[in-house]
DNA sequence: CCATCTGGATTCGCTTTCCGAACCCAGATG
DNA sequence: CATCTGGGTTCGGAAAGCGAATCCAGATGG
C-alpha cells in the first residue's frame, strides 16, 4: 500500500528540508543575500547554496541580479508570489513556538498589521466567517472521492466490507 | 555572530524532522497506531519509532495504553492539547500544497467546519478583526528589544551608525 | 506443549545527507 | 600585482536515513 500523498506531503517536499523554512524566514524579514542568510540561520555554506537552488527551482524564490555601484554583478533572493503565500506557514510555526517554547522574556519578534498596528496571528476560519479554535476542535477532515478510505477511521468494526 | 533563535527555529526543533509532520497529520486524521502510521507515511520503522518517542518527549503526543479484548496491552498515540494546537501549521502547509502543487483533479482532503459545513482554511488575522491576504502583504515584522537589529533591513545606507 | 500469527517495535549494514574547514573565483582597491 | 570581499564549490569525516531481518509476548491452534 503506497503512502498517502496529500498536499502536506507535497509541500514538505518543497520546504521540509532542514534549513528551508529558516531561509524563508530570513527572506521574509528582508535578508536576501547569501552571507547574511548564512549567519542568521547557521546553515553550512554548501547546504545553504543547495537549499537556495532548490527553492528557486521550486518557484518559491527568485534569484535576481543586482549591482551595487563599484562592485560586480551579484545575486539576491526574493520571494515569488507563491513564496509569499508561505507566510501563513511561518506564522503558524512562530505562533506555536511563542506559545509552547517561549524562552525567558517575551517573544523576539512580533507581527503587526501595517494598517492598524494590531498583532497578527494565524487563525482557522471557515468560509461562513466562523473562527475555530487553534486546536482544530470542530474541524472535520473529509477525504475526497478517489482516496482510499483509510483516513479518519481507527477503531472501525472488524467486519467492514 | 550566533544564529537567530526565534520561535520558528524552536518549533522546527520539535516538528522539523523529516517525518514528524506527516506522523502528526495521521494522528490528526485519527490514525494512532504504529503500523497504520508507518503505511500511511512511508517512514521506515526505526525512524518512525524514534519520531514517536521524540514527539512524546516534546509533549506533542501522548502514548496511551489500550487493550483490545483477546490481545495484550498495546499503545497508541494521541495528541496532547499542545499537539492539537499544531493544527494551523498542518492546515497552512496543506493549503499551500493545494494551491501550488495540485496533482490532477481536486485535492484529496477537505477540511470542513463541523457546525456549518463550510470549508476551513488558515488566515492571517489581526486583533482588530482585519483579515490580511495570505501573501502577508500589509504585515510588518517588528523585532523586539534585545534582538540584534539585523532583521528587516537589507539595503540600509552604508554609512549607518 | 510446541508452532504460528500479529502488532509493535529494535538491530544491522549500507547509502545519503549534513557538517565545518579549506579553497576558488572575479572584480574593486591600494 | 597583492589583498579584500561576496558568493559560492570541494572535501573528508560524522550523523541521519533507509529496507530487510530480527525480536518479543500474548493469542490461536494442532
Amino acid at each position: 500500500m503506497p503512502p498517502r500523498i496529500c498536499s502536506v506531503a507535497r509541500t514538505l517536499e518543497v520546504v521540509g528540508e532542514r534549513w528551508s523554512l529558516l531561509v524563508l524566514r530570513e527572506v521574509f524579514l528582508g535578508v536576501r543575500r547569501f552571507d547574511p542568510i548564512r549567519e542568521a540561520t547557521g546553515a553550512p555554506r554548501a547546504v545553504l547554496a543547495e537549499r537556495l537552488r532548490d527553492l528557486v527551482a521550486a518557484g518559491v524564490l527568485d534569484r535576481r541580479e543586482y549591482r551595487e555601484p563599484g562592485t560586480r554583478v551579484r545575486h539576491e533572493y526574493h520571494l515569488t508570489p507563491a513564496g509569499r503565500e508561505l507566510q501563513p506557514v511561518l506564522t503558524a510555526l512562530m505562533q506555536w513556538g511563542d506559545r509552547h517554547l517561549a524562552g525567558p522574556g517575551q517573544p523576539p519578534l512580533e507581527l503587526r498589521h501595517a494598517d492598524c498596528g494590531g498583532r497578527v496571528r494565524t487563525a482557522l476560519v471557515c468560509e461562513e466567517g466562523h473562527t475555530l479554535p487553534d486546536t482544530g476542535t470542530g474541524l472535520r477532515p473529509v477525504p475526497r472521492a478517489g482516496d482510499r478510505d483509510r483516513a479518519t477511521r481507527d477503531s472501525a468494526p472488524a467486519g467492514g466490507s
